[in-house]
DNA sequence: CTGAAAGCGCTTACAG
DNA sequence: CTGAAAGCGCTTACAG
């Protein structure tokens, strides 16, 4: 194993100040008005020996260490993991690169990953937090690190957001149900005080006053496992007879929901028309295809990028707050086909 | 923002060389022989301050990052995303914290990833290689970098390699299927010389063997978008009259043949019985519910980390190299219940 | 038991 | 245009 080169080797090998092969490397030839010819035959030299500064030394005296931190719910959810492979082809695009954690919405969890990452000297947070870490999320952009909440946010902290028009979900995939004859539309969601799910069951809520229908709510409880979920929603299922139509507020609730619609020997849609929160691959091979509120998933990434790089390089104020409501897409597909209808 | 408190400052503010706290901090304090007293007057003045020492300026002296990179084909990818899940629980419990990074299964795309990985420092990588990358991993390797390969391997590298035993999947899924009767089983695999495609391959080419049966392959292009990946199953199922059974090799060509058969108006399993390489969490909802081979998840992450570990602490010499083959495990499910049989 | 000093590999005023 | 020097915040022989 060869020792590695470093720019005191080239300096010494060249006969030139360590300062200036510095100067050329990060490009400030010009700027520090070295010669085309000494800028080259520097540029030259590098590349023959295949020099590649450390990154490491660099990021201790700049303080920057080009490290972004992508800490959500749970990496290997669709949604995140989704999340996480746009945003890595945009990070890289710029020379960031990512460290991923999952939270499992645990705030003492979270806590101990923000120190963790703190000491890391991560240049960005792109966080989905739980509640709880209030305190730490300000601390971080007290002290100058930019972070962009998404998914969900903390009402009483400031700071940038991305997230989708959650509202809007529910509130349109009513109205899709309910032209199709539908009259009893129940949501099942999870019991859980996180602003995206407010806001769905807002949407639900808002769309069902809106056309005199009678709502219908079943709060699953977040710590289930996929076992009682399915038990629960067979039994919520059976004790409202004449239910039309459900809108689940996440996927993996209608993951479970539709296990639940079969065991009972119900159809879909003939029976229970449905809406899945969040889009899947397999609902679109599902038999019938399964109807969903989608998340675009690179505009959401590419958003999220974008909001954090402006911080990163100082185009945006750390005062200067952004909030990006991205509209949902809502994928009509054959669990939404009603009886009397042709799609 | 009230400045970070570094090492010299509290050395400077207790009186004492800076030597002295960094042997504290690490723990050195015993086998250097300092007192207890002064030992407990620095942690306390640490504590207090809550003072976190630089890992920037630590790597930057001991070499070590306490990074290391997962290289794998797609993060977003079920197999992947979750192997990422319950590695990061490892990392972070020894004080690694992970980068990710996806293939995309491109070589060129991997020799850049690498070379950036490098420049970055991290100590060691897990990879799932794509053909074409050989020298990199070599490089990596005579640079005294750990490197394990997992899902996949490289014939014509040597590496420690965490991978699953992809013959005995598919010939188990054979014999599986041939005890309910079915005589006509196909395997629906991707046009990839990946070793855990061929090796699932030859399992089934094996047990087909066996039982005096006829292979029947058809192997779906790598490039295929999910459309054609369906529209080309529905053709070999209907070119194939009398079929009892397919395989398919992983679980996303499952899920297309599943529409597939679907859309011909074939029923699972009465006419097709199925078993998909890799289970999902849908297959159990699914109706009717999905045959899988299943890789065990978090066990492959745990030798993974292991095997790397043990290089990375020196517990294990670089020239001896592990091979960790984890043995799948055939969950039977509804897709393969023959008719004649009750389960 | 403890301290002074060199070193990790960069960047960046500062002086010429 | 270029060079000498300090600094980023640690670790670790080396000497006492």
């Amino acid at each position: 194993m060869r020792k590695k080169l470093s720019i005191n080797d080239i300096a010494n090998e060249l006969h030139v100040a360590k300062s200036t092969v510095s100067f050329i490397l990060n490009g400030k030839a010009k700027e520090k008005r070295i010669s085309d010819e000494l800028t080259e035959k520097v540029l030259k030299f590098v590349e023959e020996k295949g020099y590649k500064p450390s990154h490491l030394a660099k990021s201790l005296s700049t303080g920057k260490t080009k490290m972004i931190c992508l800490m959500v719910e749970k990496i290997s959810d669709y949604f995140f993991s989704h999340v996480a492979f746009h945003l890595e082809a945009l990070a890289y695009k710029n020379g960031y690169k990512i460290i991923y954690c999952s939270t499992e919405n645990d705030p003492e969890k979270t806590r101990q990953l923000i120190a963790l990452l703190r000491a890391r000297h991560v240049d960005g947070y792109i966080i989905t937090p739980p509640a709880g870490v209030e305190s730490e999320i300000r601390a971080l952009i007290n002290d100058n690190l930019p972070v962009v909440l998404f998914d969900r946010y903390l009402p009483d902290v400031a700071t940038d957001y991305v997230g989708l028009d959650n509202f809007k979900g529910t509130f349109d995939a009513v109205e899709l149900l309910e032209k199709t004859a539908a009259k009893k539309i129940a949501l099942i969601t999870l019991a859980s005080d996180q602003t995206q799910m407010i806001e769905r069951q807002t949407g639900y809520l808002a769309a069902i006053k809106k056309h005199h229908l009678k709502p219908l709510i079943f709060k699953v409880p977040f710590e289930n496992d996929t076992e009682t979920t399915i038990k629960q929603s067979m039994q919520f299922i059976s004790d409202h007879p004449g239910l039309d139509a459900i809108i689940f507020a996440t996927n993996y609730l209608a993951l479970s929901g539709i296990k639940a619609i079969n065991e009972l020997g119900l159809a879909i849609p003939a029976d229970i028309a449905i809406v899945a929160f969040d889009d899947h691959d397999v609902f679109n091979i599902y038999n019938p295809s399964i109807s969903a509120i989608s998340q675009p998933l690179d505009e959401m990434a590419k958003q999220l990028f974008k909001t954090l790089l402006d911080k990163l390089e100082n185009r945006v104020s750390f005062a200067e707050l952004s909030k990006v409501i991205i509209p949902p897409e809502l994928i009509e597909r054959g669990s939404t086909n009603s009886a009397g209808q042709i799609l």
